[in-house]
DNA sequence: ACTGGTACATAGTAAAACTAAGTAGGCGAA
DNA sequence: TTCGCCTACTTAGTTTTACTATGTACCAGT
């Protein structure tokens, strides 16, 4: 199984990953949504640098639309490349999380 | 909810928590058995740099003892401060688990 | 005009893990 | 007896990821 001490550090970017999934969103509503996940102590830059990450390694669509209420929404989705690498994140992440499990039941 | 996003990080500070805590042990013998666990891409040195942090976060009593078949061995054994750390681990990978069954079965 | 909520960007720093290389002891085979 | 191999630990330098902190800017309601 390779890539998952990477993964480890990269919780986030496929939390990330599956909430655009589920449909097109941006940046500031992905944060509070994290903050209603009870995810209160991720900083907000820390969403952006996670996006413009995506979008330079090609996972995602960008489209720039207004907002209501105030400046341009970016709105992000996933293109092909981006759904492969969230199932690959969850298979990653299943991975650890039965080892983790058999590692707490040896206890 | 504090220091989940540290632990992102930390999985694997937790890991050799918990594989301390089974038994006194020592870094080859950790490193044997993550590979074992399948966590095959965790480098050699990973290892040895976690369990320097520990012993510097006061964490672990070390104790040097003969080996039959090569150098001496540092076995490292949790301290009360190591597991109280190791309970806050368990707690905060099970706010995360859980947070993480919740996002994956809203697909 | 001012305040507050919405919305994105980025420079600099810290923490964690990686790569890579080195040191060194004991044992068995050639 | 020396050479290779497994055992065992160390550390310097780099990359990745997230954090802190700050800045920009749009819009609505008062």
């Amino acid at each position: 199984m390779n890539g998952t001490t990477e993964m480890l550090k990269g919780i986030l970017e496929g939390i990330i990953l599956e909430i655009i999934n589920e449909h097109e969103t941006y940046g500031y509503e992905i944060t509070s949504r994290l903050q209603q996940m009870g995810f209160d102590d991720i900083a907000q830059g820390t969403v952006y640098t996670v996006l413009l990450r995506l979008e330079k390694k090609q996972l995602v669509t960008v489209s720039s639309k207004k907002s209501t209420q105030g400046p341009m929404r970016k709105f992000y989705a996933l293109n092909a490349a981006g759904q492969v690498e969230l199932a690959t994140f969850w298979q990653r992440w299943q991975f650890i999380e039965g080892q983790m499990n058999t590692l707490k039941g040896a206890k």
